[in-house]
RNA sequence: CGGGACGUAGCUCAGCCUGGUAGAGCACUUGCUUUGGGAGCAAGACGUCGCAGGUUCGAAUCCUGUCGUCCCGACCA
């Protein structure tokens, strides 16, 4: 391809809407350009990446097994009223009417769909396993679009869906899967790694994110770098907090005490009450779907609100407002506690830190009063005990016992073992060997294909802009005569070069602008090809051509061995085969 | 939806506080020079100052509303 024949509008300076080097990346690059908020046209050296990137992920998956197919996005709301996302999933839907008033909806995922497809064609254990994958537009009603195609409106993904007889068969197409995964982010030249995850509103009991360390990333990962611990930090266990629990009582009864005006943990540690955070117990009201309940945990500690949906099943969590607590508790926010006036349909739960705690401090239920000496089993109606507070950095791992680390990342893709959850309430059943019904055993795996695009760019970038991995790069060399006077010797070489590359299958792309060096060079190295060849009148004239690796020192080879030192470099980069 | 910032040329931004001829750099057009790391000189083209109301003799500037964008929180690939 000629670069005067394609389209590449590159960027001295940043757009000010882009935050993030990843975006800022993408517009200077010309890979994109935005329409409107969370809404992005590619651009062909975006597209050509985007194809790349897709290209790998068909391979891996149909080496895993997995099967092609292309669903609609346009769906029915019926599918979706019976399944009971109609409802959950409402705020991520977007919906549309045709002309007759007819709502349909665009599809933010496929779990419906396929359900459908499958209970209507596989009736035998005979048909499974099977794994039905596509890759495939996606529209979420997204409440804040982020970052250029980290989080938008619409958006590509590539969504897989495991049909298994068996839990183990279920577990054996999450295992290929998994491996899949491993194979098709290393191959994107992308540093990702799996960590154990919530499952979130698709519900499910088993399930892993793979994660790409950046800075910039949504996700909080926890991990342990001696036993390979790593885990969502929504999902993280730990020891403990490093702070031991108080629990030898003393065998005081509560005592109420006056503490006007204070309605922090942090006042509360000051003089003249100097209660150290570990020793206070914090109470939460929350709606739970529509039931108002109480969490208790230690001070210091932080409710995880993805452990609480877990643990009480609610699908819907938000804190009460402070007439609600108010109402339910007679006391506001800053002198809540569970000791008394807790009513009896109020369930209390309790972080697992509080286990035994006594000598503890904490609010009165009424306004400017606490109680102290508070021995959490003897004074308070706990209805369960639970894991609810988020894990900090420095806690000991439970199997190693070593500290654990926190590091941000973005979540790439993510493996669930679903379970029945979607073939019963959609009727995907099967006839066993026994001759007994049941319903499909059911995985899905998603990998968001454009934030992948970007995470690349977010990992593997400097100063000068993209350095493409050589799997997913728009072009693998860039030739770049400097100049392009007809008959000129840099272009007479240049496209001599470029008809034998391209002969021998390599994807190149010469740079024929008229343009002085310096634009070219700085082009180049800010759309990120692996290779530049450079063909300039000096070096041409000494008998070379110059050869500049984005990541790497320029060398010279003689004119007449550019080619195969062109062939040879590009095979000493390719990625060691996987497997 | 809550909190914050911002909408002026294709892009980055100044001007606004203190109302009075619409600005700079880059990009674009033409010419000359230059030609191995985002060139120089000269000439030129490009704007309903997001939109709608209001105050005023007069509004980019002050007020109100509205739309949009970006950032922080709840959601997720």
């Amino acid at each position: 391809m000629r670069w005067s024949q394609t389209f590449v509008p590159t960027l001295k300076e940043s757009p000010s809407d882009a935050e993030i080097t990843s975006h800022k990346l993408l517009l200077r690059a010309g890979l994109v350009r935005k329409l409107t908020g969370g809404l992005y046209t590619f651009l062909p050296m975006g597209l050509r990446v985007l194809r790349k990137i897709e290209q790998i992920i068909r391979e891996e998956m149909n080496r895993a097994g997995g099967i092609e197919v292309l669903m609609p996005a346009l769906q029915p709301p019926e599918i979706w009223q019976q399944s009971g996302r109609y409802e959950t999933a409402r705020d991520v839907l977007f919906k549309v009417k045709d002309s007759a008033q007819r709502e349909w909806v665009l599809g933010p995922t496929h779990e419906e769909v396929i359900t459908h497809l499958a209970a209507s064609e596989i009736n035998s254990y005979r048909q499974m396993p099977k794994n039905f994958y596509q890759i495939q537009t996606k529209f979420r009603d997204e409440i804040r679009p982020r970052f250029g195609l980290m989080r938008a409106k619409e958006f590509i993904m590539k969504d897989a869906y495991s049909f298994d007889a068996t839990d183990e068969g279920a577990m054996a197409s999450y295992r290929r899967m998994y491996d899949a995964y491993t194979r098709i982010f290393s191959r994107c030249g992308l540093k990702a790694f799996p960590v154990e995850a919530d499952t979130g509103v698709i519900g499910g009991n088993y399930s892993h994110e793979f994660m790409v360390p950046a800075e910039t990333g949504e996700n909080d990962v926890v991990y342990c770098e001696t036993s390979g611990y790593a885990a969502n930090i929504e999902k993280a266990t730990s020891r403990g907090p490093l702070l031991v629990t108080p629990s030898a009582s003393t065998g005081a009864a509560p005592e109420k005490f006056a503490t006007p005006g204070v309605v922090t943990i942090e006042a509360l540690t000051a003089a003249p009450y100097g209660v150290e955070a570990h020793r206070q117990i914090k109470t939460l009201v929350y709606v739970a779907d529509s039931d108002v309940i109480l969490i208790l945990l230690r001070g210091d500690d932080q409710l995880n609100e993805a452990k609480l949906m877990a643990r009480t099943g609610a699908i819907q969590v938000r804190p009460a407002t402070p007439e609600e607590c108010a109402s339910t508790l007679g006391a506001r926010p800053g002198s809540l506690g569970a000791v008394a006036g807790v009513p009896a349909k109020v369930k209390v739960y309790a972080d697992d830190a509080l286990r035994g705690a006594s000598g503890m401090v904490t609010g009165a239920n009424d306004d400017g009063f606490h109680y102290r000496h508070v021995d959490i089993e003897r004074d308070i109606r706990v209805g369960q005990w639970a894991d609810f507070r988020t894990v900090r950095a420095g806690e000991l791992a439970v199997a190693s016992g070593q500290p654990l680390k926190i590091r941000r990342a973005i979540e790439v893709g993510h493996v669930f073992k679903l379970g029945t959850k979607y073939s019963e309430k959609m009727g995907a059943m099967f006839l066993a060997e026994s001759g007994q019904r049941f319903p499909c055993v059911m995985g899905c795996y998603g990998i968001g294909v454009t934030r992948t695009l970007q995470a690349v760019i977010e990992q593997c970038h400097d100063d000068n802009g993209i350095s493409w991995p050589l799997g997913v790069a728009p072009y693998q060399v860039c030739l770049t005569p400097l100049s392009v006077m007809a008959g000129s010797q840099p272009l007479v070489q240049a496209e001599k070069l470029y008809a034998e590359l391209t002969a021998a299958g390599i994807e190149v792309l010469i740079d024929d602008r008229d343009e002085r060096p310096g634009v070219k060079f700085k082009d180049s190295e800010l759309v990120g090809f692996p290779l530049r060849v450079n063909l300039g009148e000096k070096s041409l004239a000494k008998g070379e051509i110059e050869i500049k690796p984005r990541n790497g020192a320029m060398f010279a080879v003689p004119i007449d061995q550019a080619t195969t030192r062109v062939l040879e470099w590009l095979r000493q980069q390719a990625a060691p085969a996987v497997g």
